[in-house]
RNA sequence: GGGGGAAUUCCCGAGUGGCCAAAGGGGACAGACUGUAAAUCUGCUGGCAAUGCCUUCGGUGGUUCGAAUCCACCUUCCCCCA
């Protein structure tokens, strides 16, 4: 299902193959937590900023409106009309977020739901069932997101507990997925690498679950508070013991200097809330930097919010429109600017691929690492 | 014409003798955000040579050690009765 194309140090450029077409790698993922973008961007909007691959999740479409619900109404590709690929995250990332609502044990956890506080219990098997009820392509283990900082100890029980449920996860996708009304039988499971800023913790940990086998396997917990550099350091060290014939997915990251970066070190899948949120805080990237739309500077700008951009919005509105836009709270500066930021990174992306096919990628890197980070 | 009420820092609005540069909203300005409990959250909003000083609560003049707060007059606005 991976096809490596070509490689440039550790950055790969590849294609990975789903049941809903093929992705071009290295990707970012749209994030469209309950099968939409906040911001109000519908899946034909995503068409139009470039998205290759939506991600939604499990633990949110469970709660509301309930995948039994989506299953019912054909999957979530059909339910939410976006016929391209969707990788949906298993709930592990709840366990982090919403962690003064839940309890961790071995079977799994229980979390108070915050949509009504009614408890929800979550396991590997409960995951699976709501995924593969979802029908996305792509499936994520059921991990635990430890944070950091954590006691040594702690990640290490934490690894051996999330490989447990890795094994079982296995299990129940596979059969879910073989029973005769599965919504998608060529989904395929991904596993969750785990073990905060441990080194030894993270190999160990990586080592026993690629001998699994499975079809991709991701680097999770990161981003979660430690330094970029750590993160960086991380990413190298694990990097090694990672398939080189699988696509390798670094959860939740990030800046567009985390995924250059990240690139560089060979990965090949990126998800982030980071553009659709920051773009409805008013957040803008630009290949010049970041900027905030709503600063005083803007009010009389009739330049687009990037003129190196040529995304729909950039060539249609100005900075000064935008700006009056936010400040009048009009719905549609969400809309236009979470569009301008998916249309950059989905670019960006389009951008890294073109370097890695002309070979000159650590140019790219070069000329574009730092700067894209940057508030100006 | 008679009676009653009100004027507060950009706006609304609390404050009726010292703990008041003055609550709380709003607005303005700025910051944060990394597998989305986020159209959210935080900071800031008289001036300055700034652990202190100066100016400010419609205007003027008083009372008092001390006034946004009490008194007198003036100005403007609102309500009721003729």
């Amino acid at each position: 299902m991976y096809k490596l194309i070509k490689q440039e140090g550790h950055a790969r450029r590849g294609e990975f193959t789903t049941p809903h077409g093929t992705v071009q790698t290295p990707v970012f993922m749209n994030v469209g937590t309950q099968g939409a973008i906040k911001g109000a961007l519908s899946a034909r909007d995503l068409k139009e900023v470039g998205c290759q691959i939506e991600l939604s999740n499990t633990y949110h479409l469970h709660v509301r409106p309930g995948d039994t619900l989506v299953k019912e109404l054909g999957g979530l590709h059909r339910f939410m009309r976006w016929d391209g690929p969707i990788l949906t995250d298993s709930g592990g990332f709840q366990i982090f977020s919403l962690a003064k609502l839940r309890n961790i044990k071995e079977e799994g956890v229980t979390f108070n739901s915050h949509v009504d506080g009614r408890r929800i219990f979550m396991g590997p098997e409960e995951s699976m069932r709501i995924q593969a009820n979802l029908g996305s392509d792509i499936a994520m283990a059921f991990d635990e997101c430890v944070k950091i900082p954590s006691p040594y100890d702690y990640v290490s029980k934490s690894c051996d507990r999330t490989h447990r449920w890795l094994l079982r996860c296995k299990a129940a996708l596979t059969d879910y997925n073989s029973q005769e009304d599965a919504v998608n039988p060529g989904q395929v499971l991904f596993g969750i690498n785990q073990g905060a800023v441990f080194h030894d913790l993270r190999i160990e940990h990586m080592k026993k679950i690629a001998d699994l086998d499975l079809p991709g396997y991701a680097i999770g917990g990161l981003a979660v508070g430690e330094s970029h550099q750590e993160m960086y350091d991380t990413i190298e060290a694990v990097e090694e013991y990672m398939p080189k014939d699988k696509p390798r997915y670094l959860m939740g990251v990030g800046t567009p200097c985390n995924i250059i970066e990240g690139v560089a070190r060979g990965v090949d899948f990126f998800d982030c809330v980071m553009p659709a949120r920051n773009g409805r805080h008013g957040h803008l990237f630009t290949w010049g930097g970041i900027i905030n739309i709503k600063n005083e500077k803007y009010v009389r700008d009739e330049r687009p919010i990037d003129p190196k951009c040529n995304c729909p919005v950039c060539r249609t509105y100005s900075r000064a429109y935008l700006r009056h836009l936010f400040k009048a709270e009009e719905m549609l500066a969400m809309r236009l600017s979470v569009g301008h930021n998916l249309y950059f990174y989905n670019r960006l992306m389009s951008r890294i691929r073109d370097s890695l096919d002309q070979g000159s990628f650590a140019q790219f890197r070069q000329e574009f690492t730092e700067i894209l980070d940057k508030r100006v």
